[in-house]
DNA sequence: GCCGTTTTCGGCCCGACTGTTTTCAGTCG
């Protein structure tokens, strides 16, 4: 059992106890201790006995106990007959919006409501306006809710999310008397999905703010509106939720909803030990109704003996540690990136040219492109036979001579074969630039199997990247089994680079891992895998993932000059 | 269930909004 599946457990127990019914605080505590797990730094075995969790925040005897049994014996009884106890629907209803563990008791124990189907019914029976604490109003809600569930899963793709927010915020700029305006919450974090658009703005008339954004053309209906707040439907169903503040509140309100939870609690526990109380409304010293006047967030980490920390690292993952310390780092910007690899052509399955991709890249102010077609094993993509890559080759040749200041790099998408050899001879991989080594197919493996798999393609010397390491597709398809810390282990030791694949359904290598892999030194390259011009727009996220894990611009590849990237190329090959 | 430079017991972030009530519980962020 590694971390992740640990914290998951910790997790589980947390909403079981939840719809259990049980103390608040007892869940909470749960919640905590999975947190504390999924950032620990040690490894897993060095926990022994209960007393090597001591200083471990969240964990006490009780937690310890539960978490050694489900190393040793891999399995809790305790956690298995609290999952007996309750039924698995449940807990799928907590997916619906507006309805929690409370309403999900209440329907369960007095309605045999048990699964969300069941509770669909329900309320088109009209049976839940019978209960206590419900009415029609709850009822009709609900229904919205499962349909809403049902259409979207309740989480969305980071694009899809970003450019409504921008437009949203564009127009309510036009509205006169307006101070402030920001994007918050986990767009502004850089979260690889988003559940939900928050927007804070400050202004002389917010209900003139308010009515700009509520009649924007994109929203399909007004969900609710008070005096400073108002949430919307979308057209392309996400909720989108504008909140205004005064301008002396602005920078304490983007904090509190910029997030994430655990920061703002981290941050609030840490405002309670120096003497203040924090909300967004303000830093209040203790006993005072008066707040610290800061005209911005900076100046606020500041009075809490705090350096400015990034939204993007407000996840209570060691930022309030490193702010304190003075070692958070000049996170890698977009202007930091000097040109791009991994764009698909009409040789395989690419819509737009080299020549038009280069071009693009010129008025981005991009010094090279990295072309990568499909290899041949990648029939459905139309993949590259040995003579169409000297094809191509001969084509990037009279594009190089023919562009000045600007160079076209040779590669290839090579599929990973299921032994882990990539897909061409070494007499046709030696004459390209670059090789990013992707797993297509085969998916279905041992965890073993495909990390052996990925990490003989690793050792390849032709190889020169790991393309989308995982496979994952957002929302859609976890990523086949792998031990990723041994990957990046292998990648370090092999001085290979790992993509992170910027495509917003991908976000692949994960935000959480790109720091580990910094950490033990392996470089990152922000990949667009472009099919499309446009798509070049995805560098622009994944620089935001990048930053998301930490990285500096000395950990990113695609920060190198084209003269630096060729050097690197060449001491490869030679 | 965890925690302690006010506490080993009594807190645990807290305010807006909704829908149900007629003073408050539940949900959300």
């Amino acid at each position: 059992m590694d971390k992740k599946e640990l914290a998951e457990v910790l997790e589980d127990i947390a909403t079981l106890l939840e719809i259990k019914g049980e103390n608040p605080f007892k869940s909470n505590a749960y919640r905590n201790a999975a947190r504390t797990i999924e950032t620990l730094e040690k490894p897993l075995e060095d926990f022994q006995v209960v007393e090597d969790f001591r200083g471990l925040k969240g964990i006490g005897v009780s937690i310890a106990e539960k978490i050694l049994t489900l190393l040793k014996e891999g399995r809790l009884p305790y956690y298995e007959q609290l999952k007996a106890s309750i039924p698995s629907g449940l807990i799928d209803m907590l997916s619906i919006p507006g309805f929690g563990p409370k309403k999900v008791r209440a329907v369960y124990e007095n309605l045999g409501v048990s699964t969300v189907g069941e509770l669909e019914y329900a309320c088109h029976e009209n049976k839940l306006v019978e209960l206590a604490g419900f009415g029609a109003k709850t009822q009709e809600n609900i229904l919205k809710g499962i349909e809403y569930l049902k259409k979207s899963q309740g989480r969305f793709y980071f694009h899809e999310a970003l450019d409504p927010a921008r437009e949203l915020c564009a127009a309510m700029q036009k509205v006169g008397g307006l101070k402030k305006i920001e994007i918050a919450g986990s767009l502004r974090r850089f979260n690889d999905t988003v559940k939900d658009i928050d927007i804070l703005a400050s202004a002389e008339n917010p209900h003139a703010v308010m009515d700009a954004f509520v009649s924007h053309l994109l929203v399909e209906s007004v969900i609710n509106r008070g005096d400073t707040k108002c949430s919307v439907r979308l057209i392309n169903g996400i909720n989108a939720d504008l909140r205004v503040v005064s301008e002396p509140q602005f920078p304490y309100a983007l904090m509190y909803f910029t997030g994430s939870k655990a920061h703002n609690v981290a941050l609030r526990g840490r405002a309670l030990k120096m003497g203040y109380k924090l909300n967004e409304y303000g830093l209040f010293p203790r006993d005072s109704e008066t707040s610290e006047f800061l005209g911005s967030e900076k100046e606020v980490f500041k009075k809490l003996g705090l350096a400015f920390i990034p939204p993007e690292l407000r996840e209570d993952r060691g930022e309030l540690e490193a702010a304190e310390s003075g070692s958070i780092p000049r996170l890698v910007e977009m202007s930091d990136i000097k040109g791009i690899f991994h764009v698909h052509t009409p040789y395989s399955d690419g819509l737009a040219s080299i020549r038009e991709y280069a071009d693009e890249c010129l008025k981005r102010g991009f010094e090279y492109l990295g072309v990568s077609d499909h290899s041949r094993s990648a029939t459905y993509a139309n993949g590259l036979s040995p003579e169409r890559i000297q094809k191509q080759g001969e084509e990037i040749d009279a594009l190089n001579k023919k562009i000045k200041n600007f160079r076209i790099f040779k590669g290839i998408e090579s599929d990973i074969l299921s032994d882990g050899s990539l897909d061409y001879p070494d007499e046709v991989l030696k004459n390209l630039d670059f090789v990013i080594a992707s797993i297509h197919s085969g998916f279905k493996k041992s965890k073993e199997e495909m990390t052996r798999r990925l990490i003989k393609a690793i050792e390849n010397p032709y190889t020169t990247m790991l393309g989308h390491p995982t496979g994952r597709l957002l929302l859609a398809r976890e990523g086949y089994e792998v031990d990723m810390e041994e990957v990046i282990r292998a990648a370090a030791q092999n001085g290979k680079i790992i993509e992170l694949n910027a495509n917003p359904y991908r976000f692949d290598i994960d935000w959480r891992l790109i720091r580990k892999a910094v950490d033990s030194g392996v470089l990152i390259s922000i990949n667009p895998d472009a099919h499309r011009l446009d798509n070049l727009d995805y560098t622009f996220l994944g620089a935001g993932m990048a930053r998301k894990g930490w990285s500096e611009a000395r950990h990113i590849f695609n920060t190198r000059s084209a003269k630096e990237v060729e050097e690197y190329f060449k001491k490869r090959s030679g």
